[in-house]
DNA sequence: GTGAATGAAAA
DNA sequence: TTTTCATTCAC
């Protein structure tokens, strides 16, 4: 992963620019001595030439997003400099002051920026920004995540991405190839697009950009490369790194030291959160018109038959991290940790327990809060938790681990981490972080959202029915959809185009804008009538539910299919071809060479049963060695 | 092997 | 504050 992705600075802060001014920081490092120094000032200039220009002739859509670019370029590149500036006038300079802020006028702003400009820029000088390091065009895969991610989250709101991630490729995986079309063909379409929107792109024309260690940190970068700082002598402001060591504790934000100064607070769960977790989402980028109606159908086709699959109650081979599960264990606490406890607590009788994993979908306050016997939700991790949602999804590959391992596992991942994140949980259940991520998605699943949501497919269905438009699928409009549910609600709704995303009380909680979402729209609209987010708002959802009958349908397919194997002779068994799911390769697993893979890789039938042939005859001969030796 | 998306958790 | 993870796919 590039850091531009991963990082939450550049999440926070470079959500509108192109990525071009860091790539040009971090290519100081290749340089060394005084021509790295060079250099780097150079990039640096740049830098800021590339802001000023962008800013002064709107490169950036709108205000908010030009006032975020410029303030985040600005805030990063600048601050060393700044700090510079302050020292030698005496520290007069508020060196952490305002551009921490918000909501400071953008004039004041730009004030402050051209005070803090420590060259005089041309502003005449157009800055092109290379194509080269436009990001990766998504594949379909990725699209289709992007599509279907908040579907899995609303099922699972509380597993961990990774969980989510998994369970989209089986998802992708059980797809057929004219449902993967839409998505494959975007892909190919976006991709076309991009690469004549930025035709000297090259997959691979840039060396990935550097770890953002201490010392590629642009602020450090700056350092080393500070105009003020003697060509001939080179800084001593470079961070130094030691390698594995941990952050230090008293350079952390404030939301640490926050979190230090309330390690007292007192953990208050909300013991009425009895919101369902059967929500939906009021993205326009999650369902679709289609998709409503489609829900509705399986909805009630899905009370009517319930899925049972069978139980599994092992664990994947071992857990690759351990992480702590603990808040959501009461009331709220998603259908999924239910299920999953009461999976555990069924014990060893794999075949007969009733795993309904879609009745807890759908009936989430029914599910069995007596059934965490056994493992103890506090105890579980989210790692944990999404091994169990894996497995009783997908028993198939359920790998046993002893109780040792396991309980060794989780003897040995404990980490002072842990309290922090309990201490920082804690605090936010007390609601005091409102506006985090997590705030928001803790209370984006209460009631209203459900009703907003039972509303439009009761008026659907009742719709429907009255008209018994069966054959049609009549458009349905979901910002009108989104206004009525405002109303009804007496909800302000302020910009239609945005999707509330969270709602606390009446309020409308702003969708923070993800990433993507950001720092894609230069890339995202190549071509004016090209917006890769519309057309992914565009494309069909596809029915969790769909997914989850036709998981398992696969799985009784594939009982059947080994049971009549079992039957055969293995010369027949030889010839006999592998299911698809055989010959599905690994993901990122792969290459990372981990063992708890979703799928396994390929076996080859003949290797594999000639290998076992050859084990029976070994065994053979050593039972007949061993009767010759005993007699 | 890498990096596209995602964001919580771990380091 | 930064990296990892889980997945598929294109290069």
């Amino acid at each position: 992963m590039n850091f531009l992705s991963k990082n939450k600075f550049f999440k926070e802060n470079f959500i509108t620019m192109d990525a071009t001014p860091i790539v040009s920081l971090f290519n100081t490092e290749k340089t060394a001595g005084a021509q790295q120094q060079n250099e780097s000032s150079k990039s640096n200039n740049e830098t800021i030439n590339q802001v000023w220009t962008k800013e002064h002739f709107g490169e950036l859509n709108g205000l908010g997003q030009r006032k975020s670019y410029l303030k985040a370029n600005l805030s990063l590149d600048l601050k060393p400099l700044k700090t510079s500036w302050a020292s030698t006038h005496n520290n007069e300079g508020d060196i952490n002051g305002d551009e921490e802020e918000e909501d400071e006028e953008e004039s004041e702003f730009k004030h402050e920026t051209q005070e803090m400009s420590p060259t005089p820029t041309t502003p005449d000088k157009e800055i092109v920004s290379p194509s080269h390091h436009a990001r990766r065009p998504m594949n379909a895969f990725l699209i289709f995540c992007k599509k279907h991610r908040p579907i899995v989250r609303q099922k699972f709101p509380h597993l961990e991405n990774r969980g989510v991630t998994r369970i989209l490729g089986e998802w992708w995986a059980l797809l057929e190839t004219n449902e993967k079309s839409c998505y494959t063909n975007l892909a190919k379409e976006y991709k076309d697009a991009f690469f004549s929107a930025n035709p000297d792109f090259k997959w691979y024309k840039l060396p990935a950009p550097p770890l953002r260690t201490l010392n590629t940190r642009p602020i450090n970068v700056y350092k080393i490369s500070s105009p003020l700082a003697s060509p001939t002598h080179p800084t001593t402001n470079c961070a130094e790194f030691t390698p594995g060591k941990l952050a230090d504790e008293t350079q952390l934000g404030n939301l640490t030291s926050l979190m230090q100064t309330n390690c007292s607070a007192t953990k208050t769960l909300d013991g009425g959160n009895t919101y369902s977790s059967e929500v939906v989402d009021s993205s326009p980028f999650l369902n679709n018109n289609n998709n409503v109606e489609n829900n509705s159908e399986k909805h009630k086709q899905l009370l009517i038959t319930p899925i049972t699959d069978s139980v599994i109650t092992s664990f994947p081979p071992k857990p690759i991290k351990k992480r702590k599960f603990y808040e959501f264990s009461e009331g709220d606490n998603n259908n999924v940790a239910q299920d999953i406890f009461s999976v555990k607590s069924q014990g060893d009788n794999n075949e007969d327990v009733n795993h309904n994993e879609n009745s807890c979908i759908d009936d989430p306050p029914e599910c069995n809060l007596n059934s965490f016997n056994g493992n103890e939700p506090e105890n579980m991790t989210q790692q944990e938790l999404m091994n169990k949602v894996v497995e009783s999804m997908f028993p198939d590959k359920d790998v046993g681990v002893d109780e040792e391992t396991r309980d060794e596992a989780k003897e040995t991942r404990k980490s002072g981490r842990s309290c922090k994140g309990r201490r920082y949980a804690e605090f936010m259940m007390e609601g005091k972080l409102l506006g985090t991520k997590q705030i928001k998605r803790f209370t984006q699943y209460k009631a209203d959202i459900n009703n907003k949501f039972d509303n439009v497919l009761s008026n659907k269905i009742e719709h429907m029915v009255y008209n018994k438009t069966e054959t049609t699928t009549p458009k349905l409009d979901l910002n009108e959809t989104i206004k009525r549910l405002a109303e009804r609600t007496n909800t302000k709704l302020e910009d239609i185009s945005e999707p509330p995303d969270g709602l606390v009380g009446n309020k409308i909680i702003k969708r923070k804008r993800t990433e993507s979402e950001n720092s894609d729209d230069s890339i995202l609209k190549l071509q004016s009538d090209f917006n890769l987010h519309l057309r992914i708002a565009e494309l069909p959802s596809l029915s969790y539910e769909a997914f989850i009958q036709r998981k398992k349908d696969s799985k009784k397919r594939k009982s059947i299919r080994s049971k009549s194997e079992s039957s055969l002779p293995k010369t027949k068994v030889l010839k006999l071809p592998k299911t698809e799911s055989d010959c599905l390769l690994v993901g990122s697993k792969k290459r990372k060479n981990k063992s708890n893979i979703t799928r396994l890789e390929p076996v080859d039938s003949y290797t594999n049963d000639l290998s076992s042939d050859l084990f029976g005859l070994a065994t053979l001969a050593e039972v007949a060695a061993n009767t010759q030796k005993i007699n």
